[in-house]
DNA sequence: GTAGATATATCATCACGCGAAATATCACGT
DNA sequence: ACGTGATATTTCGCGTGATGATATATCTAC
């Protein structure tokens, strides 16, 4: 749908958003953006856990095991106060950005 | 100022409409994306040679070259017919994934 | 005469999304 | 009992493309 060079640089915020809301495992993440964005937006679930070891890494989020009965494991996620000042951040880079872009490109003249 | 990985994808976007609205060389367009973007916005003038290389390559943009009295030769891009049409889509293609991402990480909360 | 802006060109490097494949559990239909 | 498809995570090689460094050349201004 999108060109994948466009997708790139929102999987971070997107992620970060998701789990503002709320603590979230991988899939569920994947699954969420795709139903949220009516099947729009996609992103390969290989990609998806990529960038959550990488934020976990850089300490934006953290994973916690839960083992449920009947259940394959899941890893849920959550933002850490680093990672809510790194999303902060990001929102207001996305909107300032956009708003650049807009500016020179101008209005389409379909 | 932004992260590179947003920048990408909207490279091409910003050429095209550059070369929508006149004539240009790249090193001009590379002035014109800085002071129009108040300096906010800086690609790598090696980067927008490439891309006008490639969008060349694609047939969007053609090529003439200017010599003029005392000036150094300069390549004067200007949209070919398959890259109007390529600004138009891309263009309207931005406006949808903008609208996208901004429902999915919904308003910021300052 | 040299420093800085103008102007184009080339290439190695690196980040990162993607595709493919492997592994494992559960639900459902037959 | 068996197969299929959804759920769920992991790993790794590949390809794309922006970046940084470097080279070359001309003009202006001090």
């Amino acid at each position: 749908m999108f060109s994948p060079e466009l997708k790139k640089g929102s999987m971070e915020l997107l992620i970060l958003s998701m789990l503002d809301q709320a603590e979230r495992h991988g899939y569920e993440i994947g699954k969420l953006i795709e139903t949220r964005s009516r099947g729009l937006l996609e992103f390969r679930i290989s990609t998806l856990y990529s960038v959550l070891y990488r934020m976990e890494d850089n300490g934006w989020i953290r994973g916690r095991w839960v083992e449920k009965e009947g259940q394959r494991s899941r890893c849920y996620y959550r933002l850490t106060a680093a990672g809510r000042k790194v999303l902060k951040a990001q929102h207001e880079n996305w909107r300032e950005f956009v708003g650049i872009i807009n500016e020179l490109i101008g209005p389409s003249h379909a």
